[in-house]
This record gives structure tokens, C-alpha cells and sequence, in this order.
DNA sequence: CTGTTAGCGCATTCAG
DNA sequence: CTGAATGCGCTAACAG
């Protein structure tokens, strides 16, 4: 049992507490041969300093706090993956908490993890330029980065999702697409999903091409209550109606991977040929793409990378006693990744040649 | 920020920290005026009590800690969410470790989460037969329950996957097929394997057909270690090969979905149909397949309601301040979802006929 | 290098 | 119903 206090190994090693406490937590200074006696005796009773004590007097919990919107995207999980990853090699616990989403529990987390006494948060906001969380987070002495999230006040981690679009577009339109859609998320609950779709207006406009309407679809994994189940599975209405035109776009983007596996299956359930017919494009590179035929092409982040880097940013700063400076924020580098779901823009179905 | 203390409540309020204590803790005895008072002045300062203190006090963190082997299969990502939303519906967070079936992973999980003084924990081990981390769990007054493992002396949350197997067997040869495949993670690490390719050799058995041989597969959710990448993607070499013999089966099980997916996407990249030419069925019921297509059969599990009993089982022996017996062990009911990747076994190949 | 001692912030006896 | 006092288990001064 865990019930063995600090005090029974001090006696067990006839030392004082004062010792035991510092071979666990400064044991250069302690003598080699105290040192010993005193770690023989922490093996054999099998003591584990009380976290909760330690926490309380050192007003340090070795806990950082993670604040993300979903577990049912794999692009968080696979985050979270190398957040739980780094934090536990420095040591650290993670204390994460599920947004769904929701503004208000952004805030609540965010207030839940302070009174944890966590040295660090890591959080992915809906909209930082917007976020009551980040307001109360600022009072604080609390560090903290923002994963995927992009603000000039504000430490960040993540890559540039608007360029990474603008150079799509360029891409697509070498391989002579002219009509290419895009398939978003809700823009009020995502930045990321606004500068993607704001990435993809430039882009077109760059390339000289004209936009053609944002369709903006429910997504699985935004609000808590389920949607009307299909009979024949996920269906993407508005998507399918698009692809039924004759005037259908060569390429189709996905806001995120998980559209875009959902745009792939519409024109696949329609008839479409893929990569032949039509292109379909996602964002995210979530690993599970590796194993779907065809592979979906997507501009691929470094979602486990991202996580680190987080938990990078937030040790170093605890270990300075101070918080993230927006100046800190990191840029990581994207990769398109062609997969199986990319090809040049069939000839075929009216196109307006040259 | 957090760093108002109760004492400046007491002030405020006027009255002693005792009796803020008890508007926190047990509202009940405290008179409704100076509740009211007291109240009022917790919400002005914005007044968080301190988790650590209170823990170490009490002896009641309010945390629940989990150990899962990995977040990259979605089915524990699922899990977690049930686990994650039940457990802060009923006020508490979560301490979740990672172990990547590395056995050393979750003794350590087990004991940090001890010293984290968590009230329970709900872990998913390799094998609960032979497990030091559930043996240094039975040491303690510590609740826990395991998730998707099975074993009598254990309190477990899980489906009966042996007779789900059987079950699917019957199926698969009531349409016709004999030459019924299985391919699964590696046994040694999971019992959940283990118990599939029992129920898979079971059902072949009663149903009167000859086993093939199991082919036992790397698996990316397993180890730490990447695996050399394939230029045109993740290939299941010793699939493909058994699937391109004139005598190859005609249906395909994975031990999970994701293997079940990895299957698929041989299968298609071989050229062969799904289901046309071969049927394939993972095991789990991870959401994501439903936006695959061609949609994948699986016999699906209720993984978040699974984390959600858990939670359910955890919190209910909190409060009775005893531990979770083993007969509080609940199966859980499996459906098999036909998706679209199982059809009636095809007649061409070869196929001995009656 | 090691021991003694004083709280960290709160919940909980025990009096009143 | 409320207040004063005690200590949860540990770390951090400060002595020695």
C-alpha cells in the first residue's frame, strides 16, 4: 500500500525526513553513502512521496493541464499523444479536460486546472482573439500555449494553415484544376477552419480561378448531441448535390481530414472515381489515412510534433519561473502528402478548355 | 488569480474559514443567511479552493486516474471520451497514462497514480492473468476496474468477444463461406487477441470448417519503435500474399478495426472487391469507419459507454467507500454492423462446391 | 553534509 | 449553527 509516509523511510534508514526529502528531490547534495542507505530503504518499503503533500508545500504539482476540443478527431488525440509523451519524460502528469467545443467549458477547464495548482496549460481554443478562457488564463502567472491556434499575442504552436492552402490551390492549379471546392467546417468555432477556408479564397484568387461557395457541413465531432443517424451511413447532403452538377469541381478540400475521408466517401458512394474523377484534399495528415484506399492527400502537420513542442515551451518556461512570450510561438513546417486521393483534373465533363 | 485563499473569503464574509469550508463542502449545515453571505463573497474574489490542499486533507483528490494502452486506435480514444465526460459530470478530472503495452508502463502508471492519491482507476491492462500492475493494485484499498479486459477474479467492463467471434462465424458461413481468414495484433499483448482468435477457432470449429492458419500481424498501435515505412504505404505483406493464392479465403476478419481497415485497403490495392471478391470484418465499432467507404463490417462495441460505466462502477464505490468486486462486472452487449464490406461469399474461386 | 522546525491551504474534530 | 485549533505529508529555511 501507498500508506508508507516519509517519515517510516527515514526511520527505516535512520535518517530525518529533511534527508529522505532531499535524496528524492536534490540527492547531489547528500552524502553517497546516506544516499544509498536511504534509497535502499525507499525501494524496500515501496514509498511513494504523496503527490498531493508535495504539491501543497512546493507549489509545484508536476501536473500540466491540457484543454482540448475532442478526443473523436484524431488529430487531438495524436496530439495529445506527444503531449503525454514529453510531460511524462520530464516528469510530468497531464490533467486534460474536453471542450466539445463549448466556450463556457473552455472557461471552466481553464478555472479547474488553476485551482490543480498545474505549473502549465496547454489548450486549444475555438478563437483566441475571442476567448474567455485566454482573458482569464492572462491574469494569471499561469504559462501556457496554444496548439493549433494562431494569435501574434499569444505563444503558439502550429503550422501557417493559410499558406499551406494558398500553396494547394497553386498546386491544383498546375495540375490544371479550375473548379475547386472547399468543404468547411463551422467557421465560428474554429479558427483554424477560418484561415484555411481564407487561405483557400486567396489562394483561388492568386491563381486566378474563381471561388466557388464554401460549403459549410455539421461536423461529428463539434456539440455534444448526435445527429439524425442515416440508414446508409454518414451522408454529406449538400456535398452529394454539389458532385451530382454537371459543372461538379475537379478537386474538393477538406477543412480537416475527417471532412475530407467524408467527401471522399460521397463521391465514391456517387460513383465517382477517385483520384480520376475527382481530387479530394484534406488538412490534418491524421495517421489513420495511411490505411485507407485510397489514401487521402491532405497537407500533413505534425500533430504528435505539436504536442511536444507544447510541452517543450511550457517546461522551459516553468523551469525559468515564468510564462510563454507570444515571441516563443513556432511555426512548424507542413507537408503536402499526395496520398492516393490527388491527380491531375480530368478533361472530361465540360470543361472550359484552356 | 487563484492566489485568494479561503482565509480572505472568511474575511470578507466575516466569519471563519471553518464555516466557508462547510458552504463548500456541506452547504446543508450551514444557516441560510450566512450561506447566502458566504457565497457571495466566494463568487466576488473568485475563490477556487485549492485542489492539493484539499486533497491532502481530506484524502480525497477528486481524481480519477486511467491507464490505456495507446491513443492512436480511436476505440481507446473512444473509451476516453466516455471516460473523460461521465468523470467530470460527476466532479472529477481524470490522470491519464499512456503505456504503449509496454507491462513496465503500467506498473509505473499504477504507482504514480497511487501516490497522485487518485480515488480510483480504470486501466486496460495486456493480460489481467499476468499482470504486476493489477497485483500491486490488489494490494491496496484502491477501487479500480478494468476496461476490455475479462477475468473473473476482476471487475471488468467489456463485451464477450469469444462469443461475439462464434457468433460472426455462424454468420459468415450462413452466407456461404468456408475459407474464413483471421488476422490479428500480436497475441502476447492482449487478451482482448487472445480471446477473438479462441472464439474465432471455436466458431469454425462448430460451424464445421477447417481454421486457417492466424496470421499474427505488426500492429501501429504496438510498440514505440516506427516500423520502416512504405513508399506506397502501410502494406500487410503476409495478407497480400494470402490473398493473391487462387485458394484465398473468401472472408477476412481482423482481430480490431484497424487492422480490419489495414485489410481492406489490401484487398483494394490488390484489385480485388470488397465485398465482391472478398468480405472483411474488424471488431470494435470505431466511429470513423462509418465515414469509410466502402463502409467497414464490424461487430461494434459501445467503447465510450464502456468508459462511461466504468466511471459508473468507480464512482459508485467511492462513495461506499469500498472497493469494486468482481461481481460487479458487467458484459456489455456487441452488435455486428454489416457495413459494406461483407456480402455472401463469392462461388468463382475455386470453390469446392457443397 | 545532515537535523530541526515551520508552515503550504484546507477539512475536521471539539467547544461554545 | 458557528468558531478555534489541529495536522494531512511534505519541502525549505535555517542551524548545527
Amino acid at each position: 500500500m501507498a500508506n508508507v509516509g516519509i517519515l517510516d523511510v527515514a526511520r527505516a534508514a535512520q535518517v530525518s525526513v529533511a534527508t529522505v526529502s532531499r535524496v528524492l528531490n536534490e540527492p547531489e547534495k547528500v552524502g553517497e553513502k546516506t544516499r544509498l542507505r536511504v534509497q535502499a530503504a525507499i525501494d524496500a518499503l515501496g514509498y511513494e512521496p504523496n503527490a498531493s503533500a508535495r504539491s501543497l508545500r512546493s507549489q509545484r504539482s508536476r501536473v500540466i493541464g491540457v484543454v482540448l476540443p475532442t478526443l473523436l478527431n484524431p488529430v487531438f488525440a495524436e496530439c495529445l499523444k506527444g503531449i503525454a509523451d514529453t510531460a511524462a519524460r520530464g516528469g510530468y502528469a497531464i490533467l486534460p479536460f474536453f471542450t466539445d467545443y463549448h466556450l463556457e467549458r473552455e472557461s471552466q477547464a481553464v478555472a479547474l486546472l488553476l485551482a490543480s495548482n498545474v505549473e502549465g496549460i496547454v489548450l486549444v481554443v475555438s478563437n483566441p482573439a475571442h476567448s474567455p478562457a485566454l482573458v482569464r488564463l492572462g491574469k494569471t502567472r499561469c504559462p501556457y500555449v496554444l496548439a493549433y491556434n494562431q494569435h501574434p499575442e499569444h505563444p503558439c504552436v502550429t503550422v501557417n494553415g493559410e499558406q499551406a492552402m494558398i500553396e494547394l490551390i497553386r498546386h491544383l492549379a498546375t495540375l490544371g484544376h479550375r473548379r475547386i471546392a472547399m468543404v468547411s467546417g463551422h467557421l465560428h468555432v474554429s479558427d483554424r477552419a477560418q484561415q484555411r477556408s481564407h487561405g483557400y479564397l486567396k489562394g483561388m484568387d492568386k491563381a486566378g480561378l474563381a471561388p466557388m461557395p464554401l460549403l459549410e457541413v455539421p461536423f461529428m465531432d463539434q456539440g455534444e448531441e448526435e445527429q439524425t443517424p442515416h440508414s446508409d451511413g454518414v451522408h454529406l447532403a449538400s456535398v452529394a448535390r454539389l458532385l451530382r452538377q454537371p459543372e461538379r469541381p475537379t478537386a474538393l478540400i477538406g477543412s480537416n481530414d475527417l471532412i475530407a475521408i467524408r467527401c471522399l466517401r460521397t463521391a465514391q458512394q456517387i460513383g465517382l472515381q477517385v483520384p480520376n474523377d475527382i481530387s479530394v484534399i484534406g488538412f490534418d495528415g491524421i495517421a489513420l489515412g495511411a490505411e485507407l484506399f485510397p489514401r487521402p492527400a491532405t497537407i500533413a502537420q505534425p500533430n504528435e510534433e505539436i504536442g511536444r513542442q507544447c510541452i517543450g515551451l511550457l517546461l522551459e518556461a516553468v523551469a525559468q519561473q515564468k510564462t510563454v512570450s507570444a515571441q516563443a510561438s513556432v511555426l512548424l513546417p507542413y507537408t503536402f502528402d499526395r496520398g492516393e486521393s490527388c491527380a491531375p483534373a480530368p478533361c472530361s465533363p465540360r470543361a472550359h478548355t484552356g
